[in-house]
DNA sequence: TATTGTAATGTTGTCTGACAACATGATAGG
DNA sequence: CCTATCATGTTGTCAGACAACATTACAATA
């Protein structure tokens, strides 16, 4: 079959085309999170076509999460995910997979300690010490104490100045989040839990050092005994 | 407003119901790829719904990825990506962008390599090595020189035998791929081409000692005179 | 017997019209 | 001023029709 005939007889399906045609008007700006697409009718008379076709497109970009339909309103174009990294959660994670992703958190970490420590304002220091006391105070170690812990990560890797150590840390945390809580219900020894403190709490201070090196080898520290808290032996060579 | 009045108030939509049925069959295995989906009169007459919203569900699971149609024969499933994490590229990617996740993809990239000098195989060396045969062939530096560089990246990510070092680095590689290659094709110095196939020539073999230390030392080497050669200057500590 | 052409049947793509369900704004009444 | 009702507009769903494509079966011809 010559391709050249293929490319001519192929007419573009339309809700494809329209639904293109307003996801680029998303993406290059000229239609702003929370603005209002046009009615359905409208759309069908500017583009000449039937109303399931304009339906079947606006069904598209909502799978796309790029719009939500309000009946009786109208389609509105959403806030885009500030998150440039998705990370595919369809299948349930098991202790190989969590151990995967534990290995490649590592060297992660670590860079982002060294950076946060040289990178970080007065503001996020405040931060990641109100983490720090989320995770001392709670009360409830594998529910808000698992969130504190992940916020006190997710605020190291903003403290870098760099946006993907915050976005593929923090994509990383919501993958593994789940695990840590089942593993938090299921042991809550006190001298866990005091180590796990101490360590964030060196971490903290290590920081505020500004010293890199120093940041990079207490987060060390921590991701090891953390690691060995849940059992898991992880070969690296950060 | 009491919210458990308005939780027996919502009904789902309609066609977002039916798309999520079938993407459930699809996750969980009881359609694969290449299976046909029921017909559309089908699928209207089981769930008690109009064709509308059968075709409505269609786009969506279409949108997602999942299916394809073909007018006249039906909606088939698609093979999902291997690929497990996704880079958002809808925004180009300026020259800070470029930094910051080259800034980040470098304690991968080391750990990768120390890894890959462990757990490689043989038949992985020697993909390792005809990526940089291609390499050093090439006669198209920016063209198809680019994929093997990348394609050299990629294996000794997969040589790690941990799959998120293949995702990660993989998905990193696809959104610089481009800047690297107009980078490229702007300057093609010989002596910059003999240093990039030198340094890869290092890694290769630092990999094939199964010294993670010295594989890793390597790597370091090579990310470090990249990032000079294309006028980066990176901070990092790993 | 093998190949080609045609007809029948089935399926997706698109259109039209109608009504249900929801939302918003205007107006009237207390 | 507040509440209820009505009118109008918009999305959600249904039903029917026809176009366009795909597949299969059967007949005609070499």
């Amino acid at each position: 079959m010559d391709s050249g005939l293929e490319q001519i007889k192929r007419v573009a399906h339309l809700p494809t085309r329209i639904a293109s045609e307003f996801a680029k008007r998303i993406y290059e700006g000229s239609l702003q999170p929370g603005d209002k697409l046009p009615t359905e009718h409208m759309m069908a008379k500017t583009f000449g076509v039937s109303r399931t076709v304009v339906r079947e497109a606006i069904a598209q970009l909502r799978s796309e999460g790029l719009v939500e339909s309000r009946q009786g309103v109208g389609a509105f174009v959403l806030e885009r995910p500030a998150r440039q990294i998705y990370l595919d959660d369809a299948k349930a994670m098991d202790r190989h997979d969590f151990r995967s992703l534990y290995q490649l958190r590592i060297p992660l970490e670590m860079e982002a300690a060294a950076l946060a420590a040289v990178h970080h304002t007065t503001a996020q220091m405040d931060a990641l010490s109100a983490a720090l006391s989320r995770i001392t105070d709670t009360e409830n170690w594998g529910g808000s104490g698992v969130e504190a812990d992940l916020d006190f990560h997710r605020i190291i890797a903003e403290a870098t100045g760099n946006i993907y150590f915050g976005q593929f840390i923090g994509a990383i945390s919501d993958r593994i989040s789940h695990v840590i809580v089942i593993a938090r219900t299921e042991g809550q020894l006190e001298d866990v839990i005091a180590h796990t403190i101490e360590e964030h709490t060196a971490i903290r201070d290590a920081i505020r050092t500004k010293d890199p090196v120093v940041a990079r080898a207490a987060m060390r520290r921590h991701l090891i005994g953390s690691a060995q808290r849940v059992g898991l032996s992880i070969e690296f060579y950060s």
